[in-house]
RNA sequence: GGGGGCGUAGUUCAGUUGGUUAGAACGCCGGCCUGUCACGCCGGAGGCCGCGGGUUCGAGUCCCGUCGCUCCCGCCA
């Protein structure tokens, strides 16, 4: 083996047992110290950090090494030697050792960088694109891709020992207009023709089933052309997963396992319950007022709509009376809130559609607030039961139609968990939400709609239910849930052509429709589909999660701003009228120039 | 598509009721310094106040427009 011209050691690795080796070391200037008489470097690589020390007796590379500046590219080569008594750095695994230089040199310079890598502090988004390779530099994002691919390497070493192999899917395939807005590939052999990139590769996983794989997975970009969220990118990648002949217990184990893994065996998060937390939607619902709920804190929702009813308070009976129901949280804590702050409260709940927020005051022997004279003291006392409030907690309550009541509250939980710090940062509380309903009403355009993939195998128990009344079918849907963010998102997958047919036509879909639109895996059931099932967690919500990141940028290498510009390579762009001809297109205007900040 | 926040030195920010020469810290450049690790000390350079228009004797500051970044709603089966 040939050695290594740059370097013979990483920059992390170096420690005291290392003392008297002649190493050699590259990587970049970090913090220089030039004490005109000495000269330290902090030597930076992808691994860590190393002092390197020149004396002015080597006169040639002294007088080098005062050239130096931050981000050059060198390579040092000397003696590690020990650090004088009392100039160790604990904050450094090398800080007990320094290499003292006897050779120097300077592979490539560098132009001052447009931002200080070495100091974690807020930098422009844009600016930070522009130089993401600079960007990536930063201990932050490095440490950020590194456990990334951590994660990635674990999941594919768990899945290949228990027989999973991964298989690609195209990229080039066909648009499917229900869902997300497709991203489409003009066609050069087919005029006027295009590919789209695929939303998940969902049928092409059953396909996979199909032929006969059992165990597939992969690690799968997905694209989809919305507008961007700060979780949400045009492309993000996920873990695709199928199996045949599996029931939902068996996916949820799988996951389960792998996930407890990677939490125990990749970070310092300690999980909330082993095993995982299991509601059911309707519970979660109920509970949290929403699907995906963060189970780190209380303030669990309770209904009062029976007492409601009964009152003199029209707000309260009338919601009742009208289908919808009354719900509250009692909330410790807040001190005695002012009538800004109860403004700002009623404003979350009238963002989520409510139309007004109902509060009380716990006293000594009663309630207080504007609303407690509609109130004759055996329902306050009630009321104070039921919630076991203490003097001093607040009673939150919100009348109206149940989607309101469950969104406004839910929205109340997450922001008293936030304002007073209710959730713990290092405990991940993982959470299955099962058993969600096969469809839902759309109101807009007065038609059931699947509330997952139209691939759903309804709950055996209820197939009958679905010519009777298809609302009620509970379906073999499951959801991952981690502190409130949804992690994955799966379902036992409907393997018989004729239960498909009869979805579709719920859902509207004729059948020529249907063979038109999904006319491959119509056909490939018709083989002896074998029952299926699966689960697409999403990799960058993951490591969001993990990494306690805000945004999904942050755990990206190469993101793209939330108007969807890779201001890097500088996409989307024009492209030659040349290129244009050749795919048939002409445009019926040229294209913008690209935006600046001029 | 809609709403909020932001845009001042290379970077992060401050900038009073509109008022003379737009500041700080870090970075950068030069000098001094042999044990620093956010090294220290001295000195210096660096500004189309995003862009365009308007009000005004006078605009970084007020108004209108526009561009960009960002967060949220819609959207995302």
């Amino acid at each position: 083996m040939h050695d290594n011209p740059y370097r013979t050691h990483k920059a992390g690795e170096l420690r005291a047992e290392n003392v008297g080796e002649e190493v050699r070391l590259a990587g970049w200037v970090g913090r220089r110290r030039d004490h005109g008489g000495l000269i330290f470097i902090d030597l930076r690589d992808r691994w860590g950090i190393t002092q390197v020390t020149f004396d002015p007796e080597q006169q040639d590379i002294f007088s080098t090494a005062e050239q130096l500046r931050p981000e050059w590219s060198i390579s040092v080569a000397g003696e590690v030697v020990r650090r004088p008594e009392g100039n160790e750095n604990p904050d450094l695994p090398t800080g007990e050792i320094e290499v003292q230089v006897t050779d120097l040199q300077v592979l490539s310079t560098s132009e001052t960088p447009p931002f200080e890598i070495g100091r974690e502090r807020p930098v422009d988004e844009l600016l930070r694109l522009k130089h993401r390779y600079l960007d990536l530099r930063r201990p932050r994002m490095r440490d950020n891709i590194i456990f990334r691919h951590r994660v990635v390497k674990h999941i594919r070493d768990y899945l290949s020992a228990r027989d999973f192999i991964e298989i690609e899917t195209p990229l080039l395939t066909a648009s499917t207009p229900e869902g997300a807005r497709d991203y489409l590939v003009p066609s050069r052999l087919y005029p006027s023709q295009f590919y789209a990139l695929p939303q998940s590769p969902q049928q092409f996983k059953q396909l996979l089933m199909v032929a006969g794989f059992e165990r597939y997975f992969q690690i799968a970009r997905a694209l989809r052309d919305e507008d961007q969220r700060g979780d949400r990118q045009p492309e993000h990648t996920q873990l695709d997963l199928e199996m045949s002949y599996t029931t939902q217990e068996e996916v949820l184990s799988l996951i389960e396992g792998l996930y407890t893994e990677i939490v125990e065996g990749l970070t310092e998060k300690k999980l909330q319950s082993k095993p995982f937390t299991h509601l059911t939607y309707a519970e979660s619902m109920e509970r949290f007022g929403t699907d995906k709920p963060d189970l780190r804190f209380g303030l669990e929702l309770k209904d009062i709509s029976e007492m409601a009813q009964a009152s003199d308070f029209k707000v309260f009976s009338g919601a009742v009376e009208s289908g919808g129901s009354v719900r509250g949280i009692r909330v410790s804590g807040l001190g005695d809130l002012s009538r800004r702050e109860t403004d700002a409260l009623t404003d979350i709940a009238k963002d989520a559609g409510a139309r007004g927020l109902a509060f009380f005051q716990v006293t000594e022997d009663s309630l207080s607030g504007p609303i407690a004279k509609f109130f004759s003291s055996e329902e306050q006392n009630s009321l104070r039961e039921k919630f076991d409030a203490q003097p001093g907690d607040y009673l939150f309550f919100v009348a109206d139609k149940d989607p309101v009541v469950f969104e406004s509250l839910n929205r109340l939980r997450l922001h008293f968990r936030d304002s007073l710090a209710l959730a713990d940062k290092d405990t991940l509380a993982l959470c299955w939400v099962t058993d969600f309903p096969l469809f839902e009403w759309n109101e807009d355009e007065e038609r059931i709609e699947p509330m997952h993939h139209m691939f759903t195998m309804p709950r055996e128990e209820d197939l009958p239910l679905l010519y009777t009344e298809p609302l009620k079918v509970i379906g073999q849907l499951y959801d991952l849930v981690a502190n409130g963010t949804e992690l994955a998102s799966g379902s036992i997958r409907i393997h018989r052509p004729e239960l498909q047919q009869k979805v579709f036509s719920l859902i509207g879909i004729s059948p020529e429709e249907a063979e038109r639109r999904f006319g491959a895996i119509l056909q490939a059931f018709r083989y002896g589909a074998p029952p299926h099932g699966g689960i697409a967690p999403g990799i960058d919500r993951l490591i969001m999660v993990l990494r306690d990141e805000p945004n999904i940028r942050e755990v990206m290498a190469f993101p793209k701003t939330q108007a969807a510009r890779d201001e890097m390579m500088d996409a989307p762009g024009p492209v030659t009228e040349d290129q244009l001809k050749e795919l048939h297109i002409s445009l019926r205007r040229a294209p913008k120039d690209n935006p600046g900040n001029s």
